[in-house]
DNA sequence: CGCCCGGTTGACTATGGTCAATACGTGTGG
DNA sequence: CCACACGTATTGACCATAGTCAACCGGGCG
């Protein structure tokens, strides 16, 4: 049974900087409290299917999310990895175009759809907000469309942690130089629809790093990087460009 | 030479009712003509390089640009196809983090960069606008991503060849059914590095769907489809799902 | 005319996919 | 306690798709 999150004062709340929140004043807060609501998934369970209405926009506040899209014939392609603090849904259409599913137990922030678009349009906060954290996923959706149609495997992997790498060291802010541990949120599977490869590719380059020395296994879901520097060196990115820095 | 051209009043403007001033009263597009400048730029020539400062952003009135992105040995991908209307730039960044490259000649709608920003915060209907022409964006990364992670050469063509149709569609105003010509604003390496291929797999997958009948070349860049439907039938897409409809 | 650019085609190769066997870890039930 | 099953991961053998390298085509232009 997932863990349930009692309704929380947003004051209190873990993503409360960093949430479409974030810019809020006591007031606009105020309003946002009136309209949210928390629901908890357990790790594999659906969230949203592609087609679905979705009643809901919100946050992530705890755990891991997918959004992903499949083919006619099941090939599936994650398009979207949401953290804690990441935002869920489309203020405007009430379809949600993917599937979105808990990897990890999951709690989201959720806002009732039309009192939150009625809220857009009147508190300039939040919207600046959204656009600005629209415009990051913009951002690492380009990067990640240069790793699904330009990178090796090996370089698809080392890309892969390094991502997660730093969304974890934002989360936790720890730093990111020299050794770090990596924990790993997603099975290989779902690495493998990560990165556009089979799980098989995903497990023979992961070994294949590890034979190299860049990296150690800690059970399977956790990683150990000596040094980071190598890391990045085998993402194939260019390391002045503005990518790495 | 690119045809210049003349200093346009907003209400003559091809791309009024799309662009970022879709949703302007004449007040705001007022404030925003203040501000506006034109640039032409000639087919093959950067608008902007990766790390660059951008002192501008704009729409495309007219012409296509390309985003892309390039590894340390050279491999580029592309990570955005501009169109008439598409926004160019990212509010409160002032360096590009891409290369932004005409593919034909081009003229852009520009507007300075820090009064414009500063429209953005007290012109709400700018930003609305922005937020959805963003989040459209985002939705075209995603199909994207699908078609670089998960589609095969083949699948890849055929997809390119939709979208561009729809585009053509939508800006043309025209039906999407039965016999339809597409123009390819693209060269063969343009195509392959949007598609992440090479350049000799996109020139035999467009001989192979030739000779199978489903396109037919009037030159090198004009494509006729006698039946759009088969042609979306090659894609792989769910035909029944959001992403055809 | 000859060059250059964009495009096509061919021969060969390499990377990653497929299919299958095996290992490992955890929870269940005898 | 052990046996077993299930889900996840690893590894191997083989193969298919797309990449590489190279030759050649054709139109436009100096």
């Amino acid at each position: 049974m997932a863990q349930s999150m009692s309704d929380t004062n947003c004051g209190e709340c873990p993503i409360r900087h960093r949430a479409v929140c974030a810019k809020c004043d006591a007031d606009e807060l105020a309003r946002l409290e009136e309209i949210k609501y928390y629901r908890n998934y357990e790790a594999g369970q659906p969230i949203a299917w592609a087609g679905d209405d979705l009643a809901f926009l919100g946050s992530v506040v705890r755990g891991v999310a997918s959004i992903s899209q499949t083919l006619e014939d099941g090939r599936t392609q994650m398009v979207g990895l949401l953290l804690p603090s990441d935002f869920i849904g489309r203020p405007g259409r009430g379809v949600s175009l993917y599937d979105v599913t808990a990897v990890s137990d999951v709690t989201l922030c959720c806002f009732r759809r039309r009192p939150f678009e009625q809220l857009l349009l009147n508190t300039p906060h939040v919207a600046e907000r959204l656009l600005d954290m629209t415009l990051d996923e913009l951002d690492a959706a380009r990067e990640w469309m240069l790793i699904l149609g330009r990178k090796t495997a090996r370089e698809k992997i080392a890309s892969l942690l390094t991502i997660i790498a730093r969304r974890e060291s934002v989360i936790g802010m720890r730093a990111l130089k020299g050794p770090i541990a990596i924990d790993l949120p997603l099975t290989r599977e779902a690495m493998a629809d990560y990165l556009g490869l089979t799980l098989e590719t995903v497990s023979r380059q992961i070994s294949a790093l590890k034979n190299d020395g860049v990296i150690f296994l800690e059970g399977k879901r956790r990683i150990q990087v000596p040094d980071f520097q190598e890391l990045i060196a085998e993402t194939g990115d260019d390391m002045d460009g503005g990518m790495v820095a």
